[in-house]
DNA sequence: GCTACCCGTGGGACCGCTCCCACGCGGCAT
DNA sequence: ATGCCGCGTGGGAGCGGTCCCACGGGTAGC
């Protein structure tokens, strides 16, 4: 057990192979393999045997030797770019890696984490995921031009995307109902008399920013009020975007009387800037964010926001990543999980 | 290249092999082994010829098959208990995250993250570890009472904490002078001229938490200041911890005009209950927090806070793992990196 | 009593790479 | 010319599994 009195330069001590294990319970590799693989074609007595043997000899199969012949690693792959990781405000970046991780236990499957920088390391990451290392790839926060997922696509490596790059969208994903979320969020404003609202979006070349604009449009015209452009300002999801919007958004329409905003890192931005131009958040003018992130919670007021399943969007990547990865092209390719408004001080 | 034309039955067309490229660029298998390994002792024009080929079939070479004969995987494991990544508040979890794959991604090292869920994980934890998947093994949040290090430790398996469990620390590891930051917030408000000093602490089976409280204390005693024990409040790093640390110790010292936390959240469920009980913040009461966390920028007042180089630690935690693996024993085993308090409103 | 079948089993042939030994060949000293 | 050295090189042996084929022995069927 105890190979901690040998000095410190020796190499590590080898671990027992199935050789070993076979020799020890008397029996053949063969059955040994079958045993660790849960065939059902193997006596009580022999497995009992190779059980015990397993047992006193510690041994635990090497992956490299079952996964050259078998040519599965029984892992899959995260890649977020890694300004995703600066820019989502918790919990969305631990929440998906904590339903990915989740989902993926159970099936005896590992996660790599692949931070990609910038574009040089994209090429680098396109090598890493043909070196069979991985069975499957799960990506989040994918913009429209990225050009990885029809790489995947096109090396028939599994793939499950976290939100779509356009519709159609050929390959899995799932995604929140980001549609649904905002107009909620606009029916809510509406129904506390609200009636110039303003919106602060997200980069337009990724999906969910654009759902979320729609949402906001389709709510306005339900309710028979006709979208007045200038009221329309672009983010990028950070703060300081936010901010900018929001003094653009005061210049264009000092009347204003609320804001929803596609996340609230934005939100908590305009909400700084109203303060900045005197207008008092929510009795001048009502603010909704979107993510329920740790942000709401803390800002002053606390955020009205839009609350993603996003612990569950990772475990279903991951349940459909399995799905794709043990049956090609079975299995529903696409999932839209509910969005709730979680009503706090601030609209 | 197009394999897309294939029925979607068909296996996933197998790569080229080391073989395949020897063949094509007419020489052994040896030399185009050594050309990929950059060894020297290749010729200018075998080496061209070598290149051409895997150029020419898109050759990449088999991780699994490397690994089974060089008893190495180039890639090493971030081991994180799941409550924590709950727990922590943004940025620590991502931030060493984005530390650790920029310290690896120079060495061609591929990061396995694990979240670990409860104790019986950690038994099937264990195996994965010593099932040759990993060459190294990063863990964060070690408890006192932690085992798994010790397991690695006996298994020979190069391993490099952030943090340590307590001192002398057997285990690399990297942590960031907690005693040194807690002084600073102390000496910060001592020199606001607050003199009745309460703490809030994390929980004490952890060192970060010990060490800051030891820093509390030394910081007074160097003012003179005699400690009162019934100043210090045990806190579990959460809101909640902080708003009933907070309550008991306006209870038991109701005069007190500063609070020493542990963490940003801790100190943000103190300002809370502060404002519950009728007092403001930083007139009454200065607060200062730990982590320097997004919280701290968003709540009100906005938190002065004692700042980690969190992102620098997950760096240097990967550079200790790499070069306890290229030589085992050597290297230093033990780094400190500095804090730094950032003024805010809140003291 | 002989053939047919099935079940459990052992072990050879690989998976794709690295390691290392032996070999050929040109250049230099003898 | 002969011997020696060293450089580049080819290819056998193995890493530790899985897969699959062939085989022995028991039971059932005729």
């Amino acid at each position: 057990m105890s190979s901690a009195a040998q000095p410190p330069e020796a190499a590590r001590a080898r671990r027992p192979t199935l050789d070993a294990v076979a020799a020890r319970a008397g029996v053949g590799r063969g059955t040994v393999s079958r045993v660790i693989n849960g065939s059902p074609k193997v006596s009580a007595h022999s497995r009992a045997a190779v059980e015990q043997a397993i047992a006193e000899l510690g041994y635990v199969p090497n992956r490299a030797a079952r996964s050259l012949v078998t040519r599965r690693t029984d892992s899959v792959a995260l890649v977020v770019p890694e300004s995703e990781t600066r820019l989502f405000s918790e919990p969305y970046f631990s929440a998906i890696i904590r339903g990915v991780s989740s989902g993926l236990s159970g099936a005896g499957m590992q996660l790599l984490l692949v931070l990609v920088r910038d574009e040089s390391e994209r090429a680098r990451l396109a090598t890493y995921l043909t070196e069979q290392r991985v069975d499957g790839v799960l990506m989040v926060a994918v913009h429209r031009d990225d050009t990885l997922p029809d790489l995947l696509d096109e090396l028939a490596i599994p793939t499950v995307l976290a939100g779509r790059r356009g519709h159609p969208e050929p390959l899995g994903h799932v995604r929140a109902d980001n549609g649904g979320g905002a107009r909620a969020a606009v029916r809510h404003l509406l129904e506390g008399d609200r009636r110039t609202i303003a919106t602060i979006t997200g980069p337009l070349d990724m999906d969910v920013a654009r759902a979320r604009l729609d949402g906001y449009r389709e709510a306005l015209q339900t309710a028979g009020i006709t979208v007045d452009e200038e009221l329309i300002a672009v983010g990028d999801f950070t703060e300081e975007g936010g901010r900018a919007a929001m003094r653009e958004l005061l210049r264009r329409r000092p009347h204003l009387d609320a804001v929803f905003a596609a996340s609230d890192v934005t939100a908590s931005g305009a909400v700084l800037e109203l303060r900045a131009a005197g207008r008092r958040v929510p009795d001048d003018v009502a603010v909704i964010g979107f993510d329920d992130s740790i942000v709401a919670r803390h800002t002053d007021p606390p955020l009205t926001s839009v609350r993603q399943p996003i612990e569950e969007m990772g475990r279903t990547m991951a349940r459909l990543l399995l799905e794709e990865i043990a049956q090609r092209g079975k299995g529903h390719r696409e999932v839209v999980l509910p969005t709730e408004l979680v009503v706090r001080k601030s609209a």
